[in-house]
DNA sequence: TATTGTTATACTCTATAACTATA
DNA sequence: TATAGTTATAGAGTATAACAATA
């Protein structure tokens, strides 16, 4: 708890800056593909897919909402859209009424299917070729590192308590 | 120029979410930190600590929006939000006439001294925390290695010049 | 009372196209 | 004609707060 860390080695700088140069030009990448291939928005993706990897497509919306980094009314807002065009349905939940519960329909598995190849295409391209095996697996066990000590921290999207004193 | 890559392993699957995850999560926390610390969007830090960069504070309008991945209007409009803020100042260049060069100024670089800290602060215990000196030296290698790539490839934010066949 | 989700609303951001001015 | 930048505009996305319904 040295509160005097208020520096980065060079080598730290690097990897930041890397990371955020990366993020951003995958991202940007990412999301024109998607949009090309499927008219959909990156967190439109993100929820399809999430729906997509459970056996029965079904999810509710606050464990989309805790998936994806969002407001519940954001995701309300999407998933009306998502609605709109018969890629997922919403109803009520049998186990509790106060859930609605999303499913995703044929026509959304398609637009997946659809818009996968394109996906995978992408981050080989953008991504994966400029990486050899080795370094992949790194990458994969150092951001996993990453990923569970972020996962770990922060309160998520759920409803915000009252603030505390600021 | 197999095309029969429509499938990733395992472990690029791995990496590739781990990084997207670790992406949101840290873009998330820094924007927040950003926003309380000193009011502002992330974008306008990047804008800032570019011209932070340079020892004379002075960036052209093209040369940021090429760093920040922008469009030319977007890059106005930030361009302004900061002038409306005494953060920058814009004038024309001596050089070419058709150019604005963008001056930090005293406001804007005490605004970046008030963030900084706390920004640094952030990525040390979200991101470097996790990490050993060995895996921050590995992630700057491999993903300095991914932006050369990335770097390499896409036409920036310039003028799009007609399309090829695509 | 706490939780789930929706609605209304206001705001930020971003891109496209049209436009001006200089090289 | 090509480049640098601004403006007008329109649309997407996001969050906050108020609200209704269920646990």
């Amino acid at each position: 708890m040295n509160e005097a860390r208020v520096s980065l080695t060079p080598t730290q700088l690097g990897a930041y800056f890397a990371f955020t140069e990366v993020s951003s030009l995958l991202r940007h990448a990412v999301e024109k593909q998607l949009r090309d291939a499927g008219d959909l928005s990156y967190v439109q993706f993100q929820l399809l897919a999430r729906l997509g990897d459970v056996p029965n497509g079904q999810r509710r919306m606050t464990d989309l909402a805790d998936g994806v980094v969002y407001s519940r009314s954001g995701l309300t807002y999407q998933a009306q859209l998502l609605q709109q065009r018969g890629l997922v349905t919403r109803s009520p939940s049998l186990d509790d009424e106060r859930s609605t519960v999303v499913t995703l329909t044929a026509a959304g598995r398609a637009v997946l299917a659809t818009v996968f190849p394109g996906h995978i295409h992408a981050l080989h391209s953008l991504l994966f070729a400029a990486l050899s095996d080795d370094d992949v697996d790194e990458l994969a066990r150092i951001l996993g590192q990453a990923a569970d000590h972020l996962r770990a921290i922060p309160p998520r999207s759920a409803t915000p308590r009252r603030r505390k004193s600021s």
